[in-house]
DNA sequence: TCATAAATGATAATGATTCTCATGTGCAAG
DNA sequence: CTTGCACATGAGAATCATTATCATTTATGA
């Protein structure tokens, strides 16, 4: 139940919340922007605020829930925190969005940050390229 | 001289251009906003908008002389493309920024787009840590 | 020198995000 | 089951970085 989940992040159970946080869970889109579930709740009926969409987003970012990316120029899209980390490699043609988790690639980071004599704490590493998805082709071949 | 490497990417060699170029290679900060540019031309005695740095800038970054970051959270930056490419850590506690490269993360990231039938173009890798540098445990305790 | 396309500066416009504030609501204590 | 109050909400204003507009100026090739 998602109101556990918010109880369990120590944040008040309401109306706005459980509804932005059941839509994250049920879309197909992995990748929303707050425009999006904006609209998508206010087409489904509810009444709620952008102001209320970006409140509890941020929120349940800070709570661990949710993770923010900024892909390339666009705006700021958020995913929900299930499984463990992974990256993303965008399409430049057809915005087409893969995951992927390379431990190489993690391991690797660790140790640079450390010989900078930095803790490491988090991490964004976005790849671009050209996909070969038909979509892709058929979009802008 | 910068009206060379203006020519050389097909600019025109004009006053603004010339003055953020030579800022660009004269600072000691190596990452700069748009803002700060303008700002230190204009306290330099410079007449030159807002407007034109940011065109000036979107123009260099096209032609390769600049790269653009977005490091989290704050507006973007812009560094003068010398030297091979590199990556960044950034101290989330007092912002320091260091520069990387390493073979290992880029070459597997070429082999991770492959695998996921893309043609790698560009990527952004940022890591963000703690760093024991002497300025950010004096500024932060 | 001249013509012309491109560049500039001032400022308005935009788009995303955050703030304000009056009102509404979850929930712990009674 | 009520109630009080801190916190949450919605609407819209405000902000911030960036981009567009437009009348004027300038670089450059003929």
């Amino acid at each position: 139940m998602e109101s556990e989940e918010l109880r369990n992040v120590g944040l008040k159970v309401t109306t706005p919340r459980l509804k932005i946080l059941s839509l994250l869970e049920k879309s197909t889109e992995k990748h929303m922007t707050a425009e999006a579930i904006y609209r998508q709740l206010s087409s489904g009926g509810e009444v709620i605020g952008l102001a209320t969409v970006y409140r509890a987003l941020a929120q349940f970012e800070a709570a661990g829930l949710i993770t923010r990316h900024q892909f390339e120029g666009g705006q700021t899209v958020f995913e929900l925190e299930r499984g463990p980390h992974h990256d993303h490699i965008v399409c430049v043609r057809c915005g087409r969005v893969e995951e992927f988790y390379d431990k190489v690639i993690e391991d690797r980071q660790r140790e640079i940050a450390e010989k900078l004599g930095f803790t490491l704490s988090d991490h964004a590493l976005m790849l671009y390229g050209e996909c070969s998805g038909r979509a892709c082709t058929t979009k802008n071949g």
